[in-house]
RNA sequence: AGUGGCUGUCCCU
């Protein structure tokens, strides 16, 4: 089984649906009937690959058949929701999954709309399920808080997001590389670099080791200044830890070109394709 | 111990 469902997933994740189906054929036709696993990832599958009726078909087969969707099933097809910008209809799903006592809706499912809800800018309507986690005694993570205080952050309510940034200590998630990237980012935007510096120094001292993203965030913040010789200076100090990536040349050359440095634009450029990165 | 679901950075929207 578990080897079935591993092949199965593979084929999945690289957009083989097909592959997937004809082995899966295969094992059919001697006898072996897909399990809960099997089905739940032909259906994340198939949606990754934007096949929804293909998708509903399995579901439909899972209620007739043998196996039953459990909570993971019902959370791939609320994130499907999610993924389309209809939290409202990922919430009533994940009501419906209470009310119909299906399967309790866990940690990743409470997650993925919260997410969803503050991307849509219902960061109250957000914070109102974080809540009802605790009332129901399911756990909260550190990606349940990162996407809170983003949600914070891109609703300008800058006290929720420190507010849940300090109740990260002890018996509640600590905060890692995601969590304070989220804030080095948000002060950048917010041109208070400053501040942004003395996270980092916090960040480290707390031993989060501050990474690609982070530093692409500081040079960012760095370039919308047009203090692009401080950008400079962060991107020379990744090559060599960190390493940079697609993103890092795209910051830098925005950069360059915002203070209309076409030619060093076009250096960085062909510096990037003669590292085999390909441009987006 | 081993199979399926969630979070951070550019541009555009």
């Amino acid at each position: 089984d578990y080897t079935l469902n591993l092949v199965i997933n593979c084929f999945c994740q690289l957009n083989l649906m097909g592959f997937s189906l004809s082995v899966l054929g295969k094992f059919v036709k001697s006898g072996y009937a897909p399990d809960t696993v099997t089905m739940t990832t032909l259906i994340k599958g198939f949606l990754s690959e934007g096949k929804v009726d293909e998708a509903r078909e399995c579901y439909e087969k899972m209620t007739r058949g043998g196996c039953k969707p459990d909570a993971i099933t019902y959370t791939i097809l609320i994130n499907e929701f999610c993924k389309e910008g209809n939290s409202t209809a990922a919430l009533q799903l994940l009501r419906r999954m209470y009310k119909d006592a299906i399967c309790e809706p866990d940690l990743v499912c409470y997650n993925i709309v919260i997410e969803s809800l503050c991307k849509d800018g219902l960061f109250d309507d957000a914070l109102s399920l974080f809540s009802e986690m605790v009332s129901k005694g399911v756990n909260q993570n550190v990606v349940t808080y990162n996407s809170l205080i983003r949600g914070a952050c891109r609703a300008s309510q800058w006290k929720e997001a420190s507010r849940l940034f300090n109740e990260m200590v002890d018996p509640k998630p600590s905060p890692d590389v995601c969590t304070f990237s989220v804030l080095v980012d948000m002060l950048c935007k917010e041109g208070k670099i400053a501040n942004a510096l003395g996270l980092l120094k916090i960040m480290v001292q707390r031993g989060v080791k501050p990474d690609r993203v982070t530093y692409n965030s500081l040079m960012n913040g760095y370039c919308l200044r047009g203090e692009i010789d401080e950008a400079m200076r962060i991107f020379d100090m990744m090559v060599g830890s960190c390493e940079t990536d697609v993103l890092s040349y795209n910051i830098l050359v925005n950069g360059y070109c915002k203070l209309e440095r076409i030619n060093e634009a076009f250096t960085l450029f062909e510096e990037m394709i003669s590292k085999g990165l390909i441009p987006n």
